[in-house]
DNA sequence: ATAGATGCAAAAATTTTGCAAGGTG
DNA sequence: CACCTTGCAAAATTTTTGCATCTAT
């Protein structure tokens, strides 16, 4: 993985696009963390490695790679997305998030509870089949409040319905 | 339900705020709908029924009813923000969607692989009691292709880019 | 009377798009 | 060389915010 990343360039290659600069370098960035990384968070990143690279450009790229199954495509409710790489390790795995609907913090809790992966697969091939739908990925998140806002606050509402 | 809605009425003074007529016209339209509504969609019909009442209300309203855990904000990655009433009769059950990455066409599964349900459940109370966090609501979501996508469509990646 | 709620319009923030110029196969 | 990609800036979208005014309790 140190330099090109082969697979990818072959994959682009095979559906027809052109292994570009730009889309080497934002690959690069996706496979060297874990964190969900936001269009912005992916664009600071790019610019450190090669400034001549536009905003338009990442997210037509982020778009492309996720249209290609290559980076999977997140939505926390925080009014922007996040994106994270496809890892062959993760493909069979459960993606558990549990969200703060407080602070927006998200706990990855990925492959903590497998017992579930069975159950999941299955569902999703029972679903798929009724609406002849073909799945790539899916989600499950968990929405309430974390630790650290449920000692900070007693209220169970925020009183000013402000940030 | 014909008429102003009390178990809100109640909710809301119960937690310190008022009941006001924009909160009752807002929270009798998501009654009345099965959909996911945009808060665009709500602002449309919120003029239909009270054209004074604006469109920074209707988001401070599905603000509110949101932290209250009366109705659950969705995300699939449309740009915006979708919202459904909590419904009694939902609060147990499953929220399983099926999302186009093509054409963002949803389809809502809710109850119908039901079988999972125990295990949502207990996988939320694992995650819940390692992480210390208070779930009130959840999510699961598989991405892929849908029959009219993968009909129109020979190959798996649109070519051009656009939408 | 008083703290909370609202309307309005401006501002923020994120993402998309048109087009001329540049790069890749 | 043809066609895909890109940068740039403008535009489109969705959501938030400040503030004066209004309203429920």
């Amino acid at each position: 993985m140190r330099h090109g990343n082969p697979w990818f360039k072959e994959r682009l290659i095979a559906a027809g696009f052109r292994n570009t600069e730009s889309r080497t370098v934002i690959l690069n960035i996706l496979s060297r963390t874990s964190h969900h990384l936001s269009a912005e968070d992916v664009y600071f990143l790019v610019r450190s490695i090669n400034p001549s690279i536009g905003v338009a450009t990442v997210y037509r790229t982020l778009d492309l790679l996720t249209k290609m199954g290559i980076v999977q495509k997140f939505d926390f409710g925080e009014g922007k997305a996040r994106y994270e790489l496809v890892k062959k390790e993760k493909e069979n795995s459960l993606h558990h998030h549990l969200i703060c609907t407080r602070c927006k913090k998200i706990i990855d809790c990925t492959n903590i509870a497998n017992e579930g992966k069975e159950l999941v697969k299955k569902t999703g091939e029972i679903l798929s089949k009724i609406h002849n739908f073909s799945i790539n990925s899916h989600i499950i998140n968990f929405y309430g409040i974390c630790e650290d806002c449920n000692c900070r606050h007693s209220c169970p509402t925020n009183r000013t319905q402000s940030k």
